[in-house]
DNA sequence: ACTATCACG
DNA sequence: ACGTACGTGATAGTC
């Protein structure tokens, strides 16, 4: 058997697949699809072949890409899209990574080097498999020169297979006449002329006839047809140019290395690490992970210390240095281990619970007898505090360690979750796996791959060197990447962001997750079973008015029924068949009572099952609902909160705002709420200094009924309740990044008057439109936006060539800057008001935060002092060009408070 | 796991 | 011509 060789053409397979694969991104923003389906064809084609070598050629300079397919009939060439060109050096790192030679050269084509290539192994006895997406490559095939020329089509890659005889059955020309038929014919893309007149049928019959272009040219007077035989005989020069253009070079100066190029060696740590940057999670699958995590030679310092004695001995020795990494092993607010990294490559330490004599069944103590348990857990966290007192700590996820750690100089802490969502706050997850590949290009083992499903205290009795390895790895890549990190958010100019305003709010939020609020388990329940009988009532008289009984709950069902049994209009919009959201159906509504019942039913069911019913799931034993305030989730630098999201408790409509009575202050205390007015208008005002938009709100009137007098040319007290509604759609408008179809949509009205509306905004209030401007401009420069507080959110949106997403992105800049600096200023409110409540020694406890208001549970005694601190640091969390108005309420519950 | 819907700012 | 407002999270149904 003869050896083989796998010989790709990189940019063509990859352009290939750039437009046969979805546009896919990963979380850093940076697309990847061509990448995707680059290494869907190299995997098929090595799992069929089984080669024994493999390389892949490039273009040493991709000036324009062939788009053959759409530009032949425009004679024209793209630029490449944008898309596709920054995949191509992340392609070339893929390659490297897996240990597959690239073939490039200054001054050769791509189709050259394969031509060179696959002849010199030819001559050497091989068999070649000439990848490409190109059918020039077709002229190359020879009995031991296959050309491989997959499509992706549907998902799916199929692949055409052409040998000589291949190329003949098929354009019943061989490969050497394919140059010829090509020189005739021409090729725009590949700006090849060829001859004026001669298209490909032309060109097929007169090589199919003659052979070659030499004796085509030899019996140039036999040809029948006039025009054809002249534009011949003017053209002899441009057809002899046409066929060396077309001609693919196979004795270019170049050679391939066979060792390297041996085709072994493709999945290892390195071409993980990348994998994983790319989030090719079905790739991953082909890795050993032990094998990979292995590599690492650090884990072999890491060591289990046991023992209370010998853990007060290592914090100690930690106190006496400037910074250690820790990362904690706890579950359910209980601690089982604790790693520290107290140095670069040994003096990594995991001391775990242990299982001591005596114990009851499974149960850990802590670090020694368990009579002395209590004792022993007093005396950990005071080591722990101790330590965090002289000595940085750096971890990940500190909000959930603070239990064990000094509450004070919070500035002093480093945690790289934070960091790493500041550097780029648009993925999805920060674990301790990605950090360490993305920022330190180092492989550990993940949390699901050492844990799985089993239960943290498990492992740790069945298999502690699991766990040691894991935390260990943890503290370790936590002060390795502190180090890095720190320095790129310094280079980012958010160090100071870092510090004195997201680590500080990271106990803010622990200290209101902790507290809770309080609500009426039994009033919740009472206001759940209310709903129900009317629920059931309109269930009855939907499914008789129908004719049918069917799912309400079901948009397919629902539609169906809707649209399809009962013949309503308006049926269609989205794709997986009728649209039945609130905004169709209430143009309906009027016509039809049923509409109205499913309307009806909609919100009441919403109530019950996410509001009544899934609320009560969250009440602890102590009686309050402790929510995740989390940090490191949106884009824009707002927080969320989940499990239950307490963000997005009903307000709007009164039955739904009756929930908030359930939520109420601990006997002695009150509600205290407080909410910025308009706080993102006040911003744009400021952000934009914007002369007449500032002064609307120094006269401290209703800023929409001002600028709708403004707008409309209105004397104020004239304004119509109209005028005044169609400008606050403006306004809100304008922060979410304006467009006519938007406003148009929100106000029923056509695109030409929301137009309209809009020009007469920026003309009212022009350096609103420069700033708006300036945010795209800038975002398309620098791929960035930045708030006040110099918070970034990238917008790769912004050079897409997709008219949609580029038009996001243009909303996106316009947006982020607005939202984001607004929940700056409340995170700096935020702080600055537990601090003062902490300084002052309150009871009063912060408790929520609702992106524009804060809630204070306040003990009825200090009411007048948390007044005094909530609204005047509130007011002056920022110095802005118009003042930060507060609306500030007392009550028995959240709906009076508000 | 994904889609549609709807609650909040 | 393209087809949308910005930012979230929970639930139920469907595949």
């Amino acid at each position: 058997m003869s050896q083989k060789l796998v010989l790709i053409d990189g940019h063509s397979i990859l352009n290939r697949a750039f437009y046969g694969v979805p546009d896919l991104s990963n979380a850093e923003g940076l697309h990847t699809n061509a990448i995707y389906g680059f290494l869907n064809i190299l995997f098929k084609i090595l799992e069929e072949e089984k080669p024994d070598f493999l390389a892949v050629a490039f273009d040493v300079h991709a000036p324009t890409f062939r788009h053959k397919m759409y530009d032949a009939y425009k004679g024209t060439r793209k630029p490449m899209p944008e898309e596709l060109r920054e995949q191509v050096p992340v392609m070339k790192e893929v390659l490297k990574a897996m240990q597959v030679v690239i073939m490039e050269q200054a001054g050769l084509e791509a189709d050259d080097i394969l031509g060179t290539l696959a002849k010199q192994a030819q001559k050497e006895g091989l068999e070649v498999s000439l990848v490409s997406g190109d059918r020039d490559l077709l002229q190359i095939a020879t009995e031991h020169i296959k050309i491989r020329i997959p499509k992706t089509k549907m998902g799916r890659t199929e692949i055409e297979d052409y040998y000589a005889e291949d190329v003949l059955k098929a354009y019943e020309v061989t490969p050497l006449q394919f140059i010829e038929l090509k020189a005739l014919m021409g090729d725009t893309a590949d700006n090849i002329p060829g001859v004026p007149k001669v298209g490909e049928k032309t060109a097929k019959a007169l090589m199919v006839e003659y052979g070659s272009l030499e004796n085509i040219y030899a019996h140039v007077e036999e040809i029948s047809k006039k025009s054809i035989r002249e534009s011949l005989k003017e053209n002899k020069e441009l057809a002899d140019l046409s066929k060396a253009l077309a001609t693919i070079k196979t004795d270019c100066d170049i050679a391939l290395d066979y060792e390297a190029a041996r085709a072994e060696g493709y999945f290892n740590p390195d071409a993980y690490a990348i994998f994983k940057r790319l989030e090719f999670k079905n790739y991953l699958s082909r890795f050993d992970k032990e094998e990979m995590a292995e590599k690492n030679t650090v884990a072999e310092t890491f060591q289990i210390v046991e023992g209370l004695d010998a853990f007060l001995k290592i914090v100690e020795k930690a106190k006496k240095l400037p910074q250690v990494g820790m990362l904690l092993m706890q579950e359910a607010d209980a601690l089982y281990g604790v790693a520290l990294s107290l140095s670069k490559e040994e003096n990594i330490f995991f001391i775990p619970a242990r299982n001591r004599a005596g114990a009851e069944d499974g149960q850990l103590s802590l670090f020694d007898e368990p009579a002395k348990n209590e004792g022993e857990e007093q005396c950990v966290r005071d080591a722990l505090i101790g330590l965090s007192e002289k000595t940085q700590i750096v971890t990940f996820d500190i909000k959930r360690q603070y239990t064990w750690l000094a509450q004070d100089n919070t500035e002093r802490y480093f945690d790289i979750l934070i960091a790493a969502y500041l550097l780029n706050p648009l993925k999805n997850d920060y674990d301790l796996e990605t950090i360490a590949s993305e920022h330190l290009g180092m492989l550990i083992p993940g949390k699901v791959e050492v844990f799985g499903k089993e239960k943290q205290i498990t492992v740790l009795e069945k298999a502690p060197e699991k766990c040691r390895d894991y935390y260990c790895y943890g503290a370790y890549v936590a002060a390795q990447a502190a180090e890095v990190l720190a320095e790129k958010l310094k280079e980012a100019d958010m160090y100071q962001l870092m510090v004195e305003m997201e680590m500080p709010l990271s106990l803010v939020l622990y200290d209101m997750e902790k507290e809770g609020v309080w609500v009426r388990r039994e009033e919740l329940k009472a206001y759940g079973d209310a709903l129900i009988s009317r629920i059931q009532e309109l269930e009855a008289s939907i499914h008789k008015q129908a004719g049918v009984e069917f799912n309400i709950n079901s948009p397919k069902q629902l539609g169906e029924v809707l649209f399809e049994n009962m013949q309503l209009p308006g049926g269609k919009k989205t794709k997986t068949g009728y649209s039945t959201a609130a905004d169709v159906l209430e143009k309906l509504a009027p016509e039809y009572p049923i509409v109205n019942d499913i309307l009806e039913y909609r919100g009441l069911t919403k109530l019950k099952s996410t509001y009544a019913d899934g609320l009560a799931a969250f009440i602890g034993e102590d009686g309050r609902i402790h929510t995740n305030f989390n940090q490191t989730i949106t884009a824009t630098g707002r927080i969320s909160s989940t499990e239950p999201n307490l963000q997005n408790i009903p307000m709007r409509m009164e039955l739904g705002r009756r929930i908030r009575k359930v939520f109420v202050p601990k006997e002695g205390y009150v509600f205290m709420d407080a909410d910025y007015s308009q706080i993102e208008l006040r911003v744009l005002a400021h952000m934009s200094g914007d002369e007449q938009l500032i002064e609307a709100y120094r006269m401290d009137q209703d800023i929409h009924r001002i600028t709708a007098a403004k707008v409309f040319h209105t004397p104020f007290e004239e304004v119509t309740d109209l005028q005044r509604r169609n400008a606050k759609a403006v306004n809100f408008g304008i922060v979410y990044g304006i467009s006519s179809f938007g406003l148009s949509q929100d106000l029923s009205i056509s695109r030409k008057e929301a137009a309209e509306y809009i020009e007469q905004y920026f003309a009212t209030y022009p350096k609103v439109k420069e700033f708006l401007d300036r945010l795209v401009s800038d975002g398309k420069e620098q791929g960035y936006i930045t708030t006040m507080y110099k918070r970034r959110r990238p917008i790769p949106e912004l050079s897409s060539s997709n008219f949609m997403q580029r038009s996001f992105g243009e909303r996106v800049a316009m947006n982020s800057p607005i939202q984001g600096t607004a929940a700056d200023i409340i995170k700096i409110a935020m702080i600055k008001v537990w601090k003062a409540l902490r300084d002052a020694n309150l009871q009063s406890k912060l408790i929520l935060q609702v992106h524009d208001e804060l809630l204070i549970e306040t003990l009825k005694e200090e009411e007048e002092q948390v007044r005094q601190i909530l609204s005047e640091n509130m007011k002056e969390a920022a110095a802005l060009a118009v003042t930060l108005e507060v609306d500030l309420h007392v009550g028995e519950n959240w709906y009076e408070a508000k």
